[in-house]
RNA sequence: GGUCCCUUCGUCUAACGGUUAGGACAUAUGGUUUUCAUCCAUAAAAUAGGAGUUCGAUUCUCCUAGGGACUACCA
C-alpha cells in the first residue's frame, strides 16, 4: 500500500471515551503498518459543544498510550491548521464552488417551519424529508425556488440562512466499505443536509470531507455511528470532482450488560471507567475515574482495546504495541459489535502485571510504602526498630507478593506486614487456630527459633520441621498460631520466607508480642 | 415510523463449502500450596428460526425474528 495517511479527528467536547481511543489506536496501527502518517485533527466547528481542556485532555491520552499523532497542531504542520475553527476560510471558498456549481442552494427556512413541516407530515403518516420531493414545490424558502434578486436582497438585509447539499434523484449508489463490503443506498431518501450553519461555521460533513481531501487522506476509519453519513461523503466528493479515500466502519463498543453502547453511566454502575485519564468537569467538578489512575498500564489498554473488534486470528491473546502494529490489518476486524468486558480487561491488566520486572514494581511500589509507613508511624504503630525498607528489600517482597496482584495498588494490602509487625489479628484465625496450649507451644518455638544462627528460609523450614516431627507436634497445631503472629491472618506466602526477610529479631518479637497479647 | 448495518458457548472470538465447531474470560469441580492467593487439570457451555443452492452449509442466497446505529443549523 502506498502512501497511507490516516485521520483521528475527535470533536473537543469533553474527555476522549474509550470507543474513540480504540478508533485512534485502529488508526494508529494501520498507519504504522503500512509506514504512513497518523494525523490528529481537531473538529471544533460547534461553538456551543466546545470544552476548553479537552484538546489537551486527547493529547494527553494519546501519550499516555503511546500512540501520538505524526501531524497535529504544533506538530509538524504540513497540512495545517489542524484545527478546524482555524480553517474557516477554507471552507467559505469550498462551499462557493458547490454553490457556482449547483451542488448547492441556500435555504431561509427558520427551525420552527421545519418543524412544523415535520409534524404535518408525521401526523399524514409520512416523513419529512427535505430533498427533491418538496425543497421546490414553494413551501420550503431557498435559492432553488427564489429569483437570485430576491436571493441577494435576503443576504443583505442580514436574514439567516443555511446552506444545503443539493443531493440526486433516483440513483442507486453503491459503495465499498473495507469491513463490511458493497452498500447500496438509494439517494431518494437522502436529505439535503446543511453543509454551512448560519452562524458562518460549517457542519461537520462538509469540513470533514474538504480537509481529508486537502490533508490527502488515504483511508477513513471511524465508528460504525458514521455508516449512515457516508452516502453524502462519497456524494460530495464527487461533487467537487475529488478522488474519494477507502472507507472502513467500526463495530460499535457495547455495554457489559444490557441494550445499547457503552456509555459513561455503565461505567458509573459496574465500577470501570470509560476513559483512559481520570477527568474533572470544569462546571460540574464532576470528576470520571481513569484506567491510568484505576492503576492499568497503558500496554493494558492497548492490547484489550485493540481485540474489541479485532483478533489476529491465531491464540496469542498478549501483544505489545509493536507485535500489534505487525499483526493487524482491516481485513481481520469484525462487522458485529463487541460486548465490552471488564472482567477482561482486569486479566490482562494481570498479565502485564507479572510480566513486569521486580526492578520496575518496586519502583512504582515504594512511594506507596512511604506513604503507607508515614500514616502508621503518625498512628504509633511502629514501636520496634523493625523499619528494614531499602531497594533489595522491596523488590524482594515484590517476587513473593506479585502473583497474587493486579494492580501495584494491591500490593500494600499483601505486604504491610513486611514492613510494620501486625497490629490486630484475624479474629475468626484466632478463634480456630489459638488453642489454650498454643502459647506454651510458641514459647518453646520461639527458644528453637533463638538458637538458629543461618537465618535462610531453607534451614529455618528445615530446623522447624525436624523439631515439629522429632517432637510429634503436629504442623497444624504450629504453623498456623505461627503465621497469626508474624502476619496477622491466615494468609500471604510462604512463611519460612517471611520469617527470613522480616530477620530473626523481628520474628521473634512478634511472637512474644502474639503471645502476650492472645 | 423510515433507512442502513449486524447475528457462533453467558461474554470476546476461531474455523479456503468437508473439524469430535477450537481458544480466552467468567462459572463449576478437583489437585498443588499443611494458610490465603496464584498456578495446574477437568467439566459444562454455541452456529437465532425457516427455506433454497450443493454430494455436503457455521460459511453462499432469500425470508422471518432479534439487536444496533442513524434519522439536529452535534460531531
Amino acid at each position: 500500500m502506498t502512501n497511507v495517511r490516516v485521520r483521528f479527528a475527535p470533536s473537543p467536547t469533553g474527555p476522549l471515551h474509550i470507543g474513540g481511543v480504540r478508533t485512534a489506536l485502529f488508526n494508529y496501527l494501520f498507519a504504522k503498518k503500512y509506514n504512513g502518517t497518523f494525523v490528529l485533527r481537531i473538529e471544533d466547528t460547534d461553538q456551543n459543544r466546545y470544552v476548553a481542556n479537552a484538546e489537551q485532555y486527547i493529547n494527553d491520552s494519546l501519550d499516555w498510550l503511546g500512540i501520538p499523532a505524526d501531524e497535529t497542531v504544533n506538530k509538524n504542520e504540513k497540512f495545517g491548521p489542524y484545527r478546524q475553527s482555524e480553517r474557516k476560510d477554507i471552507y467559505k471558498k469550498n462551499i462557493q464552488e458547490l454553490l457556482d456549481s449547483g451542488n448547492a442552494y441556500y435555504a431561509f427556512d427558520t427551525a420552527e417551519d421545519l418543524d412544523k413541516e415535520r409534524k404535518g407530515h408525521e401526523e399524514n403518516g409520512k416523513t419529512f424529508i427535505y430533498n427533491w420531493h418538496n425543497r421546490e414545490k414553494g413551501r420550503l424558502i431557498n435559492s432553488l425556488v427564489l429569483t437570485t434578486d430576491e436571493v441577494q436582497k435576503r443576504i443583505k438585509n442580514g436574514e439567516k440562512y443555511v446552506i444545503r447539499f443539493k443531493s440526486p434523484q433516483d440513483e442507486i449508489l453503491v459503495m465499498n466499505d473495507i469491513i463490511r463490503g458493497e452498500i447500496k443506498i438509494d439517494t431518494n431518501i437522502l436529505d439535503d443536509k446543511i453543509l454551512f450553519k448560519s452562524d458562518g461555521m460549517p457542519t461537520y460533513h462538509l469540513a470533514n470531507i474538504v480537509d481529508d481531501h486537502l490533508m490527502e487522506i488515504s483511508h477513513v476509519i471511524r465508528g460504525e455511528e458514521w455508516l449512515p453519513s457516508m452516502a453524502l461523503h462519497i456524494l460530495l466528493y464527487r461533487s467537487f470532482g475529488w478522488k474519494a479515500p477507502e472507507f472502513a466502519h467500526l463495530p460499535l463498543i457495547l455495554k457489559p450488560t444490557g441494550k445499547g453502547k457503552l456509555s459513561k453511566r455503565d461505567g458509573d454502575k459496574l465500577g470501570f471507567p470509560v476513559f483512559p485519564l481520570a477527568y474533572t468537569n470544569e462546571a460540574t467538578e464532576e470528576t470520571s475515574r481513569g484506567y491510568k489512575e484505576d492503576g492499568y498500564f497503558p500496554e493494558t489498554v492497548l492490547n484489550f482495546l485493540a481485540f474489541l473488534g479485532w483478533n489476529p486470528g491465531t491464540e496469542q491473546e498478549i501483544f505489545s504495541l509493536n507485535e500489534l502494529i505487525k499483526s493487524f490489518d482491516l481485513d481481520r476486524v469484525n462487522k458485529s459489535g463487541a460486548r465490552f468486558d471488564p472482567d477482561k480487561t482486569k486479566w490482562y491488566q494481570q498479565q502485564y502485571l507479572q510480566q513486569k520486572s521486580d526492578e520496575e514494581l518496586a519502583e512504582m511500589f515504594t512511594p506507596v510504602i512511604a506513604n503507607e509507613m508515614k500514616q502508621s508511624a503518625s498512628d504509633n504503630v511502629i514501636t520496634s526498630s523493625f523499619t528494614p525498607r531499602n531497594g533489595e528489600y522491596v523488590q524482594k517482597v515484590v517476587g513473593l507478593i506479585k502473583e497474587r496482584a493486579t494492580f501495584v495498588s494491591d500490593f500494600w494490602e499483601l505486604s504491610a506486614f513486611f514492613f510494620i509487625a501486625p497490629t490486630e489479628y484475624d479474629a475468626k484465625a484466632v478463634k480456630k487456630k489459638w488453642k489454650e496450649k498454643t502459647g506454651k507451644l510458641m514459647n518453646q518455638l520461639v527458644a528453637v527459633i533463638s538458637t538458629i544462627d543461618n537465618f535462610s528460609s531453607s534451614n529455618i523450614e528445615k530446623i522447624v520441621k525436624e523439631w515439629i516431627t522429632t517432637n510429634e507436634l503436629g504442623f497444624g497445631k504450629v504453623m498456623p498460631p505461627f503465621r497469626l503472629a508474624l502476619v496477622g491472618a491466615m494468609s500471604g506466602p510462604d512463611l519460612f520466607k517471611i520469617a527470613e526477610m522480616i530477620g530473626k529479631e523481628e520474628t521473634i518479637s512478634r511472637m512474644e508480642k502474639a503471645i502476650t497479647s492472645l
